[in-house]
DNA sequence: GAGGTCATTGTGAGCGCTAACAATTCACGG
DNA sequence: CCGTGAATTGTTAGCGCTCACAATGACCTC
């Protein structure tokens, strides 16, 4: 059935079709309790006739509420972000809300104001902004907005409220592991200097080598794609056979390309260098090897994200801290175990 | 700067302070062109110092129109409906309008008609569904809709208007090619049979071959995911030596999985067997070895799907046929052709 | 300088809904 | 059979904007 292009039909058309005022027909639909019920099914009859539905700006206007959150995000093709849109929108449907998706190609001062001038326009009562780039953090800061807006993924030290996965407590999980399996000492490939999660991890990274007493090695850098991957692992391979026996990586798809350099270097993962990603995609079970890695929750990160936004869309005092962390989990998988089980469950 | 929740000014208030009436406040934020450019700056000048916004439903409910789309997805967090989701967007808010999404776990035809349902109620004026699967189409045919209503990725044979890459013609490109190679059959991993993309690229496949006279052997299914492509490559690994030499994948990420199982058997590519996937997702440049793809422009779906959409909103006659379809790419790499180049350049 | 034209600005009436209040109806005890 | 309070329904007035039209004024032309 298509559509049909004809003036859709008013709560007074239906008011009148019932036999009631338009207010009766207002209190059906709001789930007023003082209606009669014989009252209340003639006009549901009346709206299901004639296919009535409520006009969204006319009823927005009256309300001064548009039920509309709006979502600012960058790189959306990637695990992480995807994963982070889809629990937001997925979080604020069930309260209610609709979601107004702004993608950005890149995070700059001028295309977050952009964006927040464009939801702005829209009507949303409050932001989330997938920002995980401290500059974006500042810029957002700065920015002017007549809405709350709520970051993910911005990490601490800032004075917007946010939710975050544990970045640093990840990259301890990720590099104790490594440790406690007789490493003397872990490698690290960190990701852009520019984001707040690959400062974190590298903090993280750093800070469970201190505490071991281990000198922490030369960093590398990455940009998460899988050719820079590569490239570092073809510089890593050189070091094999002087010190380097376990790489922590800041992300799998840079994992990616670290096992395939090692393999073309005739380096064995993990025989004779064990690898730990982060964020487990969908495929790093199936890399060659199966990729031990750091899971997040990006769930409960949507869920908090929302709830956190709504309390002060609300003006309600935040349920937990304007800055909340959800914890993060290590999953072992062979490149680091060689008894790790395999996708279908058979050991190796 | 964070956000103030005092009342905001109306265009009343503006009008006051500039010493105008409403309505030239209107004019020059409609960019009207009979306004003096004194009486314009002026207008400005109390816009700008008192920071007004016009409101979006006062807006939308005088003219009729949200300037709202919406859009319907699912599986979001894969590379293809993330890409076409990114591209969606983009298109719209080039065209300047809003962009809602509905991400749902599962396309039935219950959540279709919420998904739809809640799109209603927020009032857009047309509605994109990524849907992939012929079940979804036909749900999408049935459900009653107050808006036009586009589908990306269904394929050809429904009565609505819809975008998509010809699934056919990849599959052809695919196939051909490892023909071409000197391969004397190819066989055929698919997606789920519900889906018109695995439908389509099964097709393209068995044409391909009949065309040359060659009997399509068994074909395989799979889930899309890389677990099925690993299972279905452990059935693979067992007809190598009996005729099987080349594998054409329904999709990149089932691919990864056959090539781990044809590794894991002792299985060389592409020296015993030759792959071929489709997508062309980030990863597969980096896959063991270098996976030979399908690419598909997804940005082209994007414009091309509100471009239509926006036809059917306005009234006017499409300006392409009901039915866009966008051709994809092969892309040459190691999984097919020892002698392709590496990641950064240099020959294998 | 009367009359006409054009550019510029103002006025009034909705758009379709909800909130607040007013009016009506009903049940029931005295 | 009437009064009383509660339940139910109706009436009115915006929400903040745009549209259609009216009004004003500036500028020409003859």
């Amino acid at each position: 059935m298509a559509h049909t292009r004809l003036r859709p039909p008013t709560m007074a058309d239906v008011a009148r079709q019932a036999g009631v005022s338009h207010q009766t027909v207002s209190r059906v639909l709001g789930d007023h309790p003082n209606v009669r019920d014989a009252t209340r099914a003639r006009v549901l009859r009346a709206i299901e006739e004639m296919g009535y539905r409520r006009n969204f700006s006319a009823r927005a206007l009256a309300t001064r509420r548009t039920r509309t959150l709006g979502v600012v995000a960058s790189d959306t093709t990637l695990y992480g972000p995807a994963s982070t849109l889809f629990a937001l929108e997925e979080a604020a449907r069930a309260e209610g809300y609709l979601v107004s998706t702004v993608s950005l190609r890149k995070l700059t001062m001028e295309s977050l104001s952009e964006a927040l001038d464009h939801l702005s326009e829209g009507g949303v009562e409050g932001v989330v902004a997938i920002a995980p780039q401290r500059s974006a953090v500042d810029a957002l800061a700065e920015l002017r907005h007549p809405f709350p807006v709520v970051i993910v993924g911005g990490g601490p030290g800032v004075d917007i409220a946010g939710v975050s996965v544990d970045q640093h407590l990840g990259a301890r999980l990720a590099t104790g592991h490594l440790l406690a399996a007789g490493h003397r000492t872990v490698w690290h490939l960190a990701g852009p200097e520019e984001w707040q999660e690959a400062a974190d991890r590298a903090a993280g990274w750093r800070d469970t080598l201190e505490s071991a007493g281990v000198e922490p090695p030369m960093l590398l850098r990455g940009d998460w794609s899988p050719l820079s991957g590569y490239r570092a692992g073809q510089e890593l391979a050189g070091w094999v056979g002087r010190g380097l026996t376990a790489v922590f990586v800041a992300n799998d798809q840079m994992a990616l390309g670290v096992l395939r350099a090692l393999r073309e270097a005739g380096v064995r993962t993990p025989q004779d260098v064990a690898v730990v990603g982060f964020d487990d995609i969908p495929e790093a079970e199936f890399f060659a090897p199966p990729l031990t890695t750091v899971r997040q929750d990006f769930s409960a990160v949507g869920k908090q994200g929302i709830a956190l936004l709504l309390d002060l869309i609300e003006g309600r005092p935040p349920a937990t801290a304007p800055r909340v962390a959800i914890e993060p989990q290590l999953v072992v998988r062979a490149s680091t175990f060689p008894y790790a089980a395999q996708p279908d469950g058979t050991p190796l």
